[in-house]
DNA sequence: ATCATATATATGATTTTTCGTATATGTGTT
DNA sequence: AACACATATACGAAAAATCATATATATGAT
């Protein structure tokens, strides 16, 4: 990955929100993306689709959902970036880690895939 | 400046490359990165006009050039992502800063103003 | 004042990106 | 199988960014 090509993928507002995002949750499904920036499923699921794509993120299938997260072979300097745009990203990020927390029927990754009784 | 907003002035290989060549040598003028990027006078000016509006670049008017040099009043997370770049963009710089070397009648930041005897 | 050099900006055309909508795929349930 | 839910992709339309060209401004030299 280039320079050139981090900074184009990171210079949509969805891209780099979702980006952020995961990078703050650790891992986050398409849904859970959706509700933080209530934006549409083709939307949001397109952009995460070029951010991995580029190597950004890696995504893992649990049932039917699919998990995004920071992909784990990323570049020194690439992670350089991230965190040094998500130490001051704190204002753009509140609003959509709010609606995080509220959001019901949250699938919880890793755990069961079942909310109430299995 | 947001993160959006720096990484969208960071997403164009011209403004990439200014951005980073002034990072290394300090100051440029725009006669200097047109020889560099081997562009035109109005795209390079037009691009630095747009990285100086954001505050990422900071000019200054030396008789009739104008030379450029990285905002002295950045943020510490801008410096950050530019350094972290800077450090990987190595491959792209090496065609431009040769050229740069080269360049003759190159207008020296600060110095003289003419080249021979005054 | 005139001219040459360096830089900036305006304008319309072109290219690139993004988007909404529709549809396809994939998984779990009944 | 049929259905519901989650996600992915395809396609044309809309919006945004970039560009080449022409022109304007500013400085220095004659």
């Amino acid at each position: 990955m280039t320079p050139l090509e981090l900074f184009k993928a990171l210079a949509d507002e969805t891209r780099l929100l979702s980006t952020l995002l995961v990078q703050r949750e650790g891992e986050l499904c398409v849904c859970e993306l959706m509700a933080a920036l209530q934006e549409s499923q083709p939307k949001i699921s397109r952009h995460l689709a070029q951010l991995r794509a580029l190597g950004l993120l890696a995504d893992r299938r649990q049932g039917q959902w699919v998990f995004y997260r920071l992909h784990p072979d990323l570049s020194e300097w690439v992670v350089e970036v991230v965190n040094s745009a998500s130490a001051h990203a704190g204002a753009q990020l509140k609003a959509p880690l709010a609606r995080l927390e509220t959001m019901d029927s949250r699938p919880s990754a890793g755990g069961s895939v079942c909310g109430t009784a299995c």
